[in-house]
DNA sequence: TATAATATGTTCATAAATGTTTAAGTATGT
DNA sequence: ACATACTTAAACATTTATGAACATATTATA
């Protein structure tokens, strides 16, 4: 196993768990302890993990942002499914928003068998991705690109989404909160998905369920604000409970 | 097997596995460690994957997707070679302009061992590529994405550059002719160019010598508007002379 | 066909990752 | 405070991967 690997894994792991110890991440990757050590030291110098004597548990609840291909990696099963269920939502001709993000591309990924679509987004790897595997009209908004993701932020990318009317848009989110609804880590992401939101004649929040019960700094809008919901089914029960509470159309695939 | 045929093969393994060790592509592909190495390395250099100790993951799906090879194979050696004079006109901490298409491609990939650049593009391709690879501050017009080249079209994209002051555009062109100057063959790419190089300082333009000779229909500009114009020595000795008689700075590498 | 250019294989010194040992540090119960 | 059990990190040993240099094979070109 790689060493990259190993180390996604003990951030599966941490996701799943919460919290690790040294002997146990240890006994599952089948190495010494020390290189749990080292890896968990690692992960702890990203901004990933933070130690604790014997072990470590995922950085606190306000998260900053992960880089791409650790994201891409995890919970890729799971990413897969939604984008199933949230594909099936589209109808041939139809306008879609596709936000940036991991999740959207797989969404893309069956997007491209369907007829006619228009595609806007501000992920310019979806963007090359759509225009150079169909024949739909591709729109990608424009703006600053954000280095570490490849997405276009900025008052650019807002004015351009303001010209938009869409059939539906799928956001995705990295902090989803019952209580607080789903935040980001720049006020630029925030304005993004909000302007995605206005846009859209309905609106479909796409997210693995690590993301939820997690905040960030700035408010986008709250879960009500979702015709549906889209998520794997390992949701806790108790988040679960709280979101059909508020006679929100959660969807567990 | 071809080395081409065994890189795609990798790639395609990368986008079914998301990560593979030097070994078992070894074993897979039957050839030596240092051959799957050597692929790596070619691989991490155009972007496509990101190697590891041990192997290699997947950066991001598209670019590898993209029919680069292919159009990238004709005139390569040539298209570098412009690309290397190109970007030794290039100082740290400049605003560039770089218009779509391969050899802009090939600027880009010799602009991110430059500092603190600027670059503004239309090409999806190449602003996924220096923003995945630099901290540089990378804008995209945004606009209509045009399906066959993943560029930016439209009155976005034109409106977009208006916006911008840039130190040095580089402009290429499959259709340059002495007497008519530079010529596209959509009315939307000519607004593009004819925009990039109004709001650039210093003009250049960049084109392997098969380009000259030909004409399209709409027309962009005259050649005097370039501070230089770049191409290589093949350049027939008809055409050399004629440029050289209407006194433009014409570089030959 | 001969020759040049390119791609691939091999070897080996170097570097990186991991394992092991051990002294010092930390938590916890009495 | 003390003893005990556990955890840590430094130092060194071992394993494994890497890339440079050169040899060989393959492909392109004259």
């Amino acid at each position: 196993m790689l060493q990259i690997e190993r180390r996604q894994m003990i951030i599966q792991y941490l996701e799943d768990h919460e919290i690790a110890t040294v002997e146990e991440l240890s006994k599952l990757l089948n190495v010494a302890p020390m290189t749990i050590r080292r890896d968990l030291q690692y992960l702890e110098d990203n901004g990933i993990a933070t130690r604790t004597f014997g072990g470590a548990v995922l950085k606190s609840k306000l998260i900053a942002e992960i880089p791409y291909e650790n994201k891409s990696l995890s919970k890729i099963d799971e990413k897969k499914r939604i984008a199933e269920y949230a594909a099936s939502l589209v109808q041939n001709g139809q306008v879609i928003i596709l936000d940036a993000g991991t999740t959207n591309m797989e969404i893309a990924k069956l997007l491209i068998k369907k007829q006619n679509l228009v595609i806007v987004t501000t992920d310019l790897k979806i963007a090359v991705y759509i225009s150079s595997t169909t024949d739909f009209n591709v729109l990608c908004t424009g703006g600053n690109v954000q280095n570490s993701t490849g997405s276009c932020l900025g008052s650019n990318a807002v004015d351009f989404l303001k010209g938009i009317n869409a059939d539906i848009c799928f956001i995705g989110s990295s902090s989803i909160d019952v209580e607080h609804g789903i935040t980001t880590p720049s006020l630029q992401k925030s304005d993004i998905k909000k302007q995605m939101i206005k846009c859209s004649e309905c609106k479909i929040l796409v997210a693995d369920s690590s993301k939820f019960g997690k905040k960030s700094f700035i408010k986008v809008c709250d879960l009500n604000q979702f015709e549906k919901i889209v998520t794997d089914s390992s949701l806790n029960e108790h988040t679960n409970v709280e979101i059909k509470n508020k006679n929100i159309n959660l969807i567990l695939v």
